[in-house]
RNA sequence: CGGGGAGUAGCGCAGCCUGGUAGCGCACCUGGUUUGGGACCAGGGGGUCGAAGGUUCGAAUCCUUUCUCCCCGACCA
């Protein structure tokens, strides 16, 4: 992409508005605007990122067996009377009505929903296990949006629903998924921790919350070290459930489980849940199936949450620096910034065309940045954005064949021929594909 | 919802106390000079001062009402 043919409307000024780094970057980087409070517009570079970790998310979920749908944002309150939440979930649930006069809603969450299409078309114990998913947009209409996209009002969300026969089938099903929550989070390139969670107004026995590491996060967590080094590929997780991790309101350091010189604190935001529930909503909604007695009996359930624009936040506030974002290389909306110095120069515009097309064709994502503009500008742009590395050409060091390779989180950069510089990037992207 | 703060040009702000018809920096436009870290010189465009009502000869400024946004707290992906 060229830059002077995008969008990428970049402050220098940080806005009044924003408070947390996270939301003052994607202000400024021209990720997001606010619309309202807790609502905003993706910006092209905002939605690049967004649909990045949207795909990785959902390849985790298509790996861990789960199956994509899609239910709508609007739903009807007649579902919700029925499972006593229209009473019970108050007033962040954003109520309408249509010109029917019919009670609707913005959806905050699709239990309701997937029970229903559970329940008209699952009769038999043999359609189990089932675990379906979707990505979709839910409002929550907080008391008090705040944190730019990490406490919106509208957010993004990947919510699936698990239905098994038995709790002991269920508990099979909510540790799978536990586990590709984990893989997720690793492959987004954040430290993921998970506690113990209270169910709260989702209701159940069971539940998870993920929460990533982060210097700015916003809660104190206390939790074995070894939490930061796992492989969720070689270790059950039962056996990772029982590392010790808590909040600070529920460490309590004279009967903390664990040695001190294990114990880790640092700063977290939660990113992820994961409940089982039982039969709460089957047998209000009639979610019922035949065993292999022929009885009919409802269905245990499980309900599973990621906040897809929260990470975005999430992932900022894990990385950056004081010149901008430093995005992990799997969701950048740019591998590279080849950025070219001098667009006026004959020289330089053949170089980095000619280096533009090879990445073209290596199927890299690439920001050209080819805008007649001052060089500082250019290059505190490129750096505000976060591309991991930048391909900085200039008159100076192209008399000499020489092109400059930063690394945007080093900040090391080096000079190289072009073609040093085109076999070392292609070779490290793709790498991490 | 309780407590605090803010709405003046695209962004960041000053002006308000003490009323006299709006200004600064950045951004933007034109011309020129520059060119390895947010350039320089000259010229230029852009604001019914959040909205409504009131006081006054006169309101960004004083009074009333209202809307919006932000921060702290209680709650959440």
């Amino acid at each position: 992409m060229k830059f002077s043919n995008y969008f990428i409307p970049t402050l220098k000024n940080n806005p009044a508005d924003a408070e947390i780094v996270s939301h003052q970057l994607m202000i400024r980087a021209g990720m997001i605007k606010q619309s309202s409070a807790g609502i905003y517009s993706w910006l092209p570079l905002g939605l690049r990122v967004l649909k990045k970790i949207e795909e990785i998310v959902r390849q985790e979920q298509n790996n861990s067996g789960a199956i994509e749908i899609l239910m709508p944002t609007i739903q009807s309150a007649d579902l919700w009377v029925k499972s006593g939440r229209y009473e019970d979930y108050g007033k962040e649930l954003l109520r309408f009505k249509d010109r029917g006069g019919r009670e609707m809603l913005y959806g905050p969450t699709n239990e309701e929903l997937i029970t229903e299409i559970f329940q008209s078309y699952v009769n038999s114990y043999k359609d189990l296990p089932l675990n379906l998913y979707h990505i979709q947009w839910k409002f929550r209409d907080e008391l008090r949006p705040r944190f730019g996209v990490m406490r919106g009002r509208e957010f993004l969300m990947k919510d699936n629903y698990s239905f098994d026969l038995n709790e002991e089938d269920a508990k099979i099903s909510y540790n799978n998924m536990f586990t590709a929550y984990i893989k997720t989070f690793l492959k987004l390139g954040l430290t993921p921790i998970s506690l113990r969670a209270d169910t709260g107004p989702i209701g159940g026995n069971l539940s998870h919350e993920f929460q990533v590491l982060a210097s700015t996060g916003e809660s104190t967590l206390y939790y074995d070290k070894e939490l930061e080094s796992i492989n969720p590929e070689n270790i059950e997780p039962e056996k990772l459930q029982s590392y010790y991790a808590a909040v600070d309101d529920l460490h309590d350091k004279d009967n903390c489980p664990i040695d001190e010189k294990n114990l880790k604190i640092s700063k977290g935001i939660e990113v992820g849940h994961i409940f089982y529930f039982g039969t709460k909503y089957s047998e209000k909604l009639n979610a019922n199936v035949q065993n292999n007695n022929g009885e009919k009996i409802p269905v245990h359930m499980g309900s599973y949450g990621i906040g897809v624009s929260r990470l975005v936040g999430a992932i900022i506030e894990a990385f950056h620096d004081d010149k901008g974002i430093i995005w992990p290389i799997q969701v950048a909306p740019f591998k590279i910034s080849l950025i070219n110095l001098m667009p006026d120069d004959k020289n330089c515009k053949l170089e980095c065309d000619k280096l533009y097309e090879i990445f073209i064709n290596e199927n890299i994502d690439i920001l050209y940045d080819d805008r007649v503009c001052s060089i500082g500008k250019k290059l505190s742009d490129n750096d505000l954005i976060g591309t991991p590395y930048h391909l900085i050409v200039g008159k100076r060091d192209l008399i000499n064949n020489l092109v400059e390779l930063k690394e945007r989180k080093t900040n090391i950069s080096k000079k190289l021929t072009p073609e040093e510089a085109c076999n070392f990037l292609i070779k490290q992207i793709n790498s991490k594909k």
